[in-house]
RNA sequence: GUAGAUAUAGCUCAGCUGGUUAGAGCGUCGGAUUGUGAUUCCGAAGGUCGUGGGUUCGAGCCCCAUUAUUUACCCCA
């Protein structure tokens, strides 16, 4: 019997010291700015009741779904009848008799889960962050893996737009702790948050009048103007059903001057541009909403959006926000999960070909799907796998964010060795990460092995030394070598 | 689900029009240096060329199939 290859299920990866160290890295500075932001940790099981998940993400979703089969005899439940495929849905009728658990998809459901199932608990409004892997049996490419992290912050039981407000500042604030590192601009994320409203799209939607398209259809197409362009979008909607007159008034829609009031302060520029372009959409909508139709009204769910995002600027404003070159007004962004009712974010890396790393909005109902109407929450997510992979293209990882050990004991004989223990614990009493090489190997041996560790400094006490009660300490970066007390040691260590 | 690309040493990849014994760099191991890594020099090990068929006097190279990986589309973090 040959030995097999190991491998790995596709979209899975392997995380080595150095990996998870770099990951480590960008969930502190995630988790840092959550707290601060005064939101709490939650954690859910990783595999939910597949009632819980299907149904949440639209058909696509549920192909997406890791399905767990049932433990033991999983096929008691299935008859001849089942599997009789003539009607082409006999896997529809097995699957719940085979599988009733399914991996999480994402975080946001599992949360609603939580939220009905202990609603007498909780004091509202409640804010959680979630750091946690979810799964999705997607076909894996660049930037895009079956298995990864999420880290989720949400809100529930408010309507406050403070939150969406917060959402903005706390996307900065790790972007800009990203940026920390960065040894020029040009190194630097160059990230754009861009913003909409659920209710602007659905104002378009409305200002076409009596169409044969449906409202999915006309924004999952306008959200490809920027990969496939005007025609392509033009083209995709009357595939959808869509007449060209209405394609060009679509565009009419979007299509918004610059503003042009340049003063020399670039946040105050770029904020003024985001109100105007708000104010242009506006009248915009209101004229365009059929003319000739006597009936015709002004578009409620496009006035409540449009006000929002302006209440989220003036949050903003009046909390000292300074970064609105970052922050955009897209009308174009939909954005895919069928849940979002309110404000909608993505935030997108300009300098780096990936898709977003981060997304989010608001839902004005997502735990009525379990019994609870009303609710409305807010949350957004970053994508911490897509954050690594733009934070390497750039090298922007601290240096040294991989090693652990700070201090190796060189191993002379087996007779010495068990004498050097007791600076072993005197080191790690004093807090100073270090270890023993665990064989009297030559030294040759040893230091190769703190180098390949980036272990930084060598500690040798052999006959010599321990002669003279002193310790040398080389420094593997200069390849300096002192001579030291073993408190001297400890204070160059410390 | 649709379309393309790739598969050769542990890793990254060369390999000409099909022609003798399969190549490099990096890494690993040994030595130069029996108390010193990275750097330098010398040496060695390491291959069923993804798998199975076919064409040919002859296949890493051409053809067919298959598997795996990967990129784009759909969708998404």
């Amino acid at each position: 019997m040959s030995a097999q290859k190991p491998s790995i299920p596709k979209g899975t990866r392997d995380f080595g010291p150095a990996v998870v160290a770099r990951r480590n890295y960008i969930f502190g500075i995630i988790r840092r700015t959550f707290e601060k932001f005064g939101y709490a940790p939650l954690e859910t099981p990783t595999l939910e009741n597949l009632s819980v998940l299907t149904g949440k993400y639209g058909d696509e979703g549920d192909q997406l779904l890791f399905k767990v089969l049932n433990s033991g005899d999983f096929l008691k439940d299935v008859t001849a009848d089942d599997l009789q495929n003539e009607d082409g849905k006999a896997t529809r009728r097995v699957l719940p008799k085979v599988a009733e658990k399914g991996l999480r998809y994402d975080l946001t459901v599992p949360f609603a889960r939580y939220v009905v199932m202990n609603r007498g608990t909780l004091t509202f409004p409640f804010k959680r962050y979630q750091i946690q892997p979810v799964w999705r049996a997607d076909r894996p490419q660049r930037g895009r893996y079956r298995e990864f992290y999420q880290c989720d912050a949400d809100v529930v039981g408010t309507d406050s737009l403070l939150c969406e407000a917060e959402i903005v500042l706390m996307m900065c604030e790790v972007l800009n702790g990203l940026n920390k590192e960065a040894k020029s601009e040009n190194q630097k994320l160059d990230y754009t948050i861009t913003i909409n409203h659920r209710g602007v799209l659905g104002g378009m939607y409305d200002a076409l009048g009596e169409s044969n398209g449906t409202e999915t259809n006309l924004f999952t197409a306008i959200d490809k103007l920027d990969k496939i362009g005007i025609d392509g979008v033009k083209q995709e909607l009357i595939d959808k059903g869509f007449t060209s007159t209405e394609a060009e008034k679509v565009f009419k829609l979007l299509y918004m001057p610059a503003t042009a009031i340049p003063s020399s302060d670039q946040n105050q520029n770029a904020r003024q541009e985001f109100l105007y372009r708000i104010q242009n959409l506006k009248k915009s909508l209101v004229v365009d909403i059929s003319p000739s139709n006597i009936l015709a009204e002004t578009s409620e769910r496009a006035t409540r959006g449009l006000q929002e995002l302006g209440q989220v600027v003036d949050f903003l404003t009046a909390f000292g926000f300074e970064q609105f070159d970052r922050l955009k007004f897209d009308p174009t962004l939909a954005r895919g999960l069928s849940y979002y009712t309110g404000c909608i974010f993505e935030i997108k890396i300009n300098n780096v070909n990936m898709g977003s790393v981060s997304g989010g909005g608001r839902y004005d109902n997502l735990t009525g799907a379990f019994g609870l109407p009303g609710v409305s929450g807010v949350g957004f997510s970053f994508g911490v796998d897509r954050l690594y992979d733009c934070l390497e293209e750039l090298e922007l990882f601290p240096e040294g964010a991989a090693a652990t050990t700070r201090c190796l004991i060189t191993n002379f004989d087996a007779e010495t060795m068990p004498l050097l223990l007791p600076v072993l614990r005197e080191l790690r009493a004093a807090g100073i990460p270090s270890e023993m090489y665990p064989e009297s190997k030559k030294l040759a041996q040893q230091f190769k092995y703190a180098d390949a560790k980036g272990i930084p400094y060598v500690l040798i006490q052999g006959p010599e030394e321990r002669a003279a009660g002193q310790f040398k300490l080389k420094e593997l970066r200069t390849g300096e070598e002192k001579t030291l007390t073993l408190d001297q040691v400890l204070a160059t260590l410390a």
